[in-house]
DNA sequence: GGCTGCTATGACACCGATGTCATGACTTCG
DNA sequence: CGAAGTCATGACATCGGTGTCATAGCAGCC
């Protein structure tokens, strides 16, 4: 590979006034510059970040730690490979500031972070980012020193700075949203309340129908999915059954997620009843491959998946300018409904958009 | 951050016998190693790599152009994100040997590769591997000079070295176990023929009915999807109506994708057919959230997606150790048939296990 | 004893950039 | 006209490791 003095002799000139026209830091006469070019043109010529950093101490590399690549067969596993997303966004936003993105894999173990945190350190990382596969609490042993550290779908007990979906807004939201277009008879079959967004979203589904005066009926939330491989489905058709045999049947029923939806709705038929006109669903994720797909697609809400990778560059290129501005624990962020066609309006009034940022799509 | 210099110094050795003690790559006292590992311990001390590499010249870096990271809304948006198994699969074989993988996004157009590329030099990846998002002919005007490429996902007109779905190779296996289990009218709803798979995969179905024997039938094989935002679902329903109308209709409908098979699933019932008493379905994809969450779970196929990652991570490793394992153009990888209850056995026969690797789960 | 061979260690140059400072040629202004 | 300022350029040190070579100490062997 050329070097910047192979360059510097094939345009007769000094290897610093091949730096002065790679950077443009100081003047370089037109002649020079044109000859220069050439021979970097001529060469193939291409500057080592190594030889750079050794004297900047910037890397310009970011370290992404994430579960999203090694999934597998977890019981648990969830819909719509969330961490994928966030990455995204982080990887958008951070190829816009000029860092590169450099990733590791835990491989489903934790205990594999401290080394691969230790090859990043060795790459001098700007910072570290840490995503979740799905909302959760963490103990990391980064040992990362003091290089800034953003967590992205999961918190943990020291107040690093945390990006965290509105798990409970989301669900608040959705249910408003039901409430408002005439539904009062609303059940919720929850996912393992093992998980932290369950209980989450458990809270935003009761606020919600408190803030509407519907009085919490608890018959009307069962939990429908447990993250064990027993569960062969039964769950979810006895809480079916259980909701339509109420004295007052729920008019729509919220899904844990998409997938659940997606169960539900051959499960309903089967009991031969029509979907939205016999009763309403709604499921969670905006897993679009289910959502869209379905007939009729589904009402739900997405979680701001991309967004929290955005705002998770943000604060770690913020951290990292040494700015002002750190978190000092958790950043909710909130997520549009996706309003279908699986819920029917119960009410004669015209659809009233809500005022949380939701689409109707 | 502390230098090696300063690890000699809290040691009182020289800066060569702390090198030393951290490649092993010559005989140090033991008095000496311990207190040189004191005080590396003791001052957090991590060698940086791009010293490292400016001697070595290796940086043990994996430059991955994707387009992973933004599917965002292409009309041609395929399911299951393949390119994250096929990352995943590289990942994986990349850090059991070692390298660590940094990572560029497209952003969906093609035009910033060789930006890209550039970044990735400048950081003197040992590697670069191009993955796209599905099955396609590229021109990548890298610019990559000497530094190893490996396409995935997609190929090239200069004979890159390139790892491909067997996509001809999965229709077949997939249509011949069909066979296997009584079926001779097999209906085949196509995806976009624009599209390099959906040629392959005709090839494949029709090869599969021609090595048993049965006659090739065009009114079975209808185009049902097309890439363009026109198609609003009527060209399945259409398709669907048409094979059903035919003198001698399909007991078994192949998808172009498990999508197309969900949606099938809600047209053929709403036409008042049972699956897979009165027809039997298969997808393709293996898209899981999809073909195993649907009642009855979906036949269907696997792309190999993960193993494409490996063996394209194998390749790349090859290369740079300059073993004469020389890909001169594409390799092809089958992937296994996932048999399901969607798909029903027409024959007495005990089923049958193929050889060809399939699973029957 | 002198030679060889091995172990443990250090001095020093070097990898490829860039920051600092110096220099020479011109221009401008009092 | 001489001092001061600008422009264009180069010499040289430096970043943090590692390769090469030298050196000192000590054993073993004829």
């Amino acid at each position: 590979m050329a070097t910047i003095y192979d360059v510097a002799k094939a345009a007769s000139v000094s290897p610093k006034t091949v730096s002065r026209v790679l950077n443009g830091d100081a003047p370089v006469g037109r002649e020079t510059r044109k000859a220069v070019e050439a021979a970097m043109a001529e060469l193939g010529y291409v500057p080592s970040n190594a030889a750079r950093m050794m004297r900047s101490n910037r890397s310009g590399l970011i370290g992404l730690v994430t579960g999203a690549l090694s999934h597998k067969l977890e019981p648990m596993e969830p819909t719509g490979l969330p961490d994928l997303y966030i990455v995204q966004g982080i990887q958008k936003v951070m190829a816009d500031s000029g860092k590169t993105l450099i990733i590791a894999d835990t491989g489903g173990t934790s205990a594999k972070v401290p080394q691969l945190v230790r090859t990043f350190l060795q790459h001098r990382v700007e910072a570290l980012i840490y995503v979740a596969d799905y909302h959760q609490q963490v103990t990391l042993d980064t040992g990362a020193g003091n290089c800034p550290v953003v967590l992205v779908n999961c918190f943990d007990a020291d107040g690093t700075p945390a990006i965290l979906p509105d798990d409970e807004r989301c669900q608040f939201d959705l249910v408003t949203d039901l409430i408002r277009s005439g539904h009062e008879r609303i059940a919720y079959l929850t996912l393992d309340p093992a998980m932290v967004a369950t209980e989450l979203r458990s809270r935003g589904y009761r606020a919600a129908l408190e803030a509407a005066d519907i009085p919490y009926d608890g018959a009307l939330e069962i939990m429908a999915r447990k993250n064990v491989e027993e569960d062969d489905g039964g769950l979810l058709q006895r809480a079916l059954d259980s909701v339509l045999a109420l004295d007052g049947p729920p008019t729509v029923i919220c899904c844990g997620n998409d997938e659940m939806a997606l169960r539900l709705y051959g499960l309903i038929r089967s009991r031969g009843l029509r979907i939205p006109e016999d009763v309403s669903v709604a499921g969670f994720d905006n897993y679009r491959a289910i959502a869209e797909t379905l007939y009729p697609p589904l009402t739900t809400v997405e979680l701001p998946y991309l967004a929290m990778g955005q705002r998770a560059a943000e604060i770690a290129l913020g951290m990292i300018k040494g700015e002002g501005e750190q978190l000092a624990g958790p950043e909710m962020v909130p997520g549009p409904v996706h309003w279908r066609s699986s819920v029917t309006a119960l009410n004669s009034v015209t659809k009233l958009r809500s005022n949380t940022g939701s689409t109707f799509s």
